[in-house]
DNA sequence: AACCATCGCAACCGCAATCAG
DNA sequence: CCTGATTGCGGTTGCGATGGT
């Protein structure tokens, strides 16, 4: 089946956003909640498609997100799960509150690589380069995974992980994973990662996650009307702030400082938007 | 000072998954 | 169940900032 595009794209705006659609947005999504993206730049006021919209409050303007680096403690997470997960962006973000899949993608291809690498540790093994090279050239002469051209994502290696034989992550320009198939083992493997992770509480935070209630402001369908829909009280850091203060504070929201202190004193709620 | 290379990150693109009629 | 619409995700690109020559 064919996909029509988001949007057509006459009459719409591309490129970075400026001051006055952020505040547009975030003054729109914040009164009336996300309905429906599509639908949410012409009742906005702004001439972006929904999937623009979405992108920029998911990356930038959610007032739950966290700036600012990434800790050692939070990159050597990174590590680990994506040795579990592979290029599985979204679902290791999901154990970051606060941090968005772009984000960590972003760190993982410009400073977590780069770190491996001095270590000479191969970013999708970890292991010592040399053997990464070893096995390409077994793969090389066995004629295997024509595309590994396309990057490191191909070569996710979990077995070396656990002994189980279920939950080969295959790369995804040769078809989705066979999640359906592993699905049970494969949850069975996180989970028993998150139980040995120490740093983090990582079980108190998937609750949270698969709590409904917590799930009620991150539900995509929500009638403008439905007071259970995302709105400002929702977010608890702004709770006694009118909605102005705040909005009056984003005019100098790219510092975001103002959001990491606050953070420091409240534990945000889940981020699945 | 001017130019070039590299880095970091926001934003875009296209596909797959999911939803809704 | 089928089909079209919408959302979510991961890969990639574009560009400003920064550093080096």
């Amino acid at each position: 089946m064919g996909r029509q595009p988001c949007c057509d794209k006459v009459g719409v705006k591309r490129g970075p956003w400026t001051i006055e659609e952020d505040h547009k947005l975030m003054n729109f999504i914040l009164n009336n909640g996300i309905h429906c993206w599509r639908t949410v730049p012409k009742l906005a006021g702004l001439l972006r498609c929904g999937k623009s919209c979405r992108l920029r409050w998911i990356n930038y303007l959610r007032p739950d997100l966290k700036r600012g680096g990434f800790t050692e403690m939070e990159e050597d997470q990174i590590i680990q799960l994506h040795s579990l997960l592979g290029n599985r962006w979204s679902k290791i973000a999901s154990h970051f509150p606060g941090r968005t899949d772009n984000e960590i993608k972003n760190h993982w291809n410009t400073k977590i690589k780069k770190r491996l690498k001095l270590l000479g540790l191969d970013p999708v093994t970890k292991k010592p380069i040399e053997r990464k090279e070893q096995v390409d050239d077994e793969k090389n002469k066995a004629n295997l995974h024509p595309n590994t051209s396309k990057g490191y994502e191909v070569n996710v290696d979990i077995k070396s992980l656990d002994n189980n034989e279920t939950k080969e992550v295959m790369p995804k320009t040769e078809g989705k994973i066979e999640e359906k198939e592993n699905k049970l083992t494969w949850d069975a493997e996180v989970r028993n990662y998150e139980m040995q992770t120490t740093q983090v509480d990582l079980g108190s935070w998937t609750s949270q996650v698969n709590n409904t209630s917590a799930s009620s402001y991150c539900s995509s369908s929500f009638s403008l009307d439905d007071s259970s829909y995302p709105s400002l009280g929702q977010y608890p850091y702004l709770q006694g702030n009118s909605l102005q203060q705040w909005l009056d504070n984003m005019d100098s929201f790219l510092s975001w400082d103002t959001f990491n202190l606050l953070d420091d004193d409240l534990s945000l709620e889940n981020r699945h938007y």
